[in-house]
RNA sequence: GGAGAGGUGUCUGAGUGGUUUAAAGAGCACGCUUGGAAAGCGUGUGUGCGUUGACGCGUACCGGGGGUUCGAAUCCCCCCCUCUCCGCCA
């Protein structure tokens, strides 16, 4: 969340920047709230003052022997009006607070301004378009042919969009979750978390997904738990309520499976592996302090792009504009991947800085060089994820009679298997 | 799921209704002392919010939330977490 005393001051750039975000935001509504608020504590905490100087009197004067019960029926009085306002004073506080989780982030100075995602600009790209010397198939029909995987069942078990994998094919998720992992461990730094797959509502706020999301987010209502959308929730969260005390940045990565509604899309990308339920994903997580949250940044998109480079596979980096931009996001690059059967390029991970606004709202605290608490930095992006790497590999590296070449870095991990036949 | 014991500051640990403004010790920082160090001595050492140009002042915070009271770390209620034992169980 913003910090209320920068919109206080910022107001107009915070209008201005909503506005850009596409984002229906009553500002004013928020300052409102918040010199009310002010007013409001002023003025209890005047009362408590007294109270707590005439409270300490009245115990001199017992120890004296004197009567106190005439201040202390003043004083009762006093006790009611403060109760009293205490309370408008919450509802008041909680209603800002409530204003404040709506409002999402600014976007960075350097974030293009920009309607929607066709404003998007390209930052780079690798590799190139493969050819092919026959129609190349879509990945469901290689995968059905192959008998790596089994929409249906899955189907049956859990619904549409809860896919399964069987044999060679569970094997490839296996095998790419570990060589993911391998990599951002032993080559790129990261401290590997194997976290809980369930968060409780505090950690789904914290990093953004309540309350504004709860449509897109799977619920167990009996124990207040959901199943993560994204290792982000757990990972970032492992630091709420902290004042960090190792040094800074702090890298994390953690493989998870992801469950997400999906509510709103359906109908869309309904075939295959191109929009589930549930999926694996390994996860990149970065704590940075705010003076080298921009180069992190850099290096954890380039630590995602290596885990396609290693791979082969042609992919492209693309900025969000502002009318694209996630809402906890300051600045984002989407790293796409070409899929040829698709005809379309298909975004595998989202790599985010969010500024201090999830540290801000998960309390996630270092100390600076002054040694005053400040708001640590978050940052993260996806390393990769999994449905949409599965369907690159199938369809670049499939071949006419229906095989699939593995990426050689994965041979070892596929007990020495070089291709799906 | 049942029974019991706990949760106090950076740490250890006291505190069961009123100068507690959370004792004491350790740690840490600074200063004195020293040729230098250690020891010793002294001073300081939390977080949020409000207010202020600033120094500061006020307020809240002893796992979390409510309540009783003029006044709560302390009494009452609910919840969470940790440990021990029992039950169940991969």
């Amino acid at each position: 969340m913003l910090d209320i005393r920068f919109i206080r001051e910022n107001a107009e750039a915070v209008k201005t920047a909503m506005r850009n975000r596409n984002a229906d935001v009553d500002v004013d509504a928020v300052l409102e709230l918040d010199s009310r608020r002010r007013a409001m504590v002023t003025e209890a905490e005047e009362l408590k003052a007294e109270r707590n100087r005439i409270s300490k009197s009245i115990g001199l004067m017992i120890k004296e022997g004197k009567d106190p019960e005439e201040i202390k029926a003043q004083v009762r009085e006093m006790g009611d009006r403060i109760s009293s306002l205490d309370e408008e004073l919450r509802q008041v506080d909680s209603k800002l607070r409530d204003g404040l989780l709506f409002i999402p982030n600014m976007p960075s100075a350097t974030t293009p301004v920009g309607k929607d995602e066709t404003a998007n600009p390209v930052v780079r790209s690798w590799g190139e378009k493969k050819t092919f010397d026959f129609t190349p198939k879509p990945h469901w029909d290689l995968g059905a042919d192959l008998g790596i995987f089994d929409f249906e069942r899955g189907a049956k078990i859990a619904g549409s969009g809860f896919p399964l994998f069987k044999g060679r094919g569970a094997k490839l998720e296996r095998a790419l979750i570990q060589f993911m992992l391998d990599l951002h461990t032993e080559e790129h730094g990261y401290t590997e978390i194997a976290p809980p797959f369930m968060c409780n509502a505090t950690a789904m706020t914290g990093t953004g997904q309540l309350p504004k999301f709860a449509e897109d987010m799977y619920n167990v209502p009996l124990d207040g738990l959901y199943p993560i959308p994204t290792a982000e929730v757990p990972v970032t969260n492992m630091y709420g309520n902290e004042i960090i005390d190792q040094e800074l940045p702090i890298l994390h990565t953690a493989y998870t499976p992801c469950f997400r509604r999906e509510a709103g899309s359906a109908g869309k990308d309904t075939r295959g592996l191109l929009r589930v339920h549930q999926f694996d994903k390994v996860e990149l997580v970065k704590f940075t302090t705010p003076e080298t949250s921009e180069a992190e940044h850099e290096k954890l998109t380039a630590d995602a792009e290596r885990v396609l480079q290693k791979l082969g596979l042609h992919y492209r980096v693309i900025e969000l504009c502002t009318g694209d931009l996630g809402f906890s996001a300051s600045k984002c690059y989407d790293i796409e991947l070409w899929a040829p059967a698709q005809d379309k390029w298909l975004e595998v991970s989202s790599c985010s800085n969010f500024k201090d606004y999830q540290a801000r709202r998960a309390n996630i605290r270092y100390r600076d060089e002054n040694g005053k608490p400040a708001f640590v930095h978050t940052l993260n992006g996806s390393g990769v994820a999994l449905p949409r790497l599965v369907i690159a590999i199938m369809e670049n590296n499939q071949n006419a009679d229906g095989s699939i070449d593995l990426p050689e870095v994965l041979w070892p991990y596929m007990g020495g298997l070089k291709k799906l036949v």
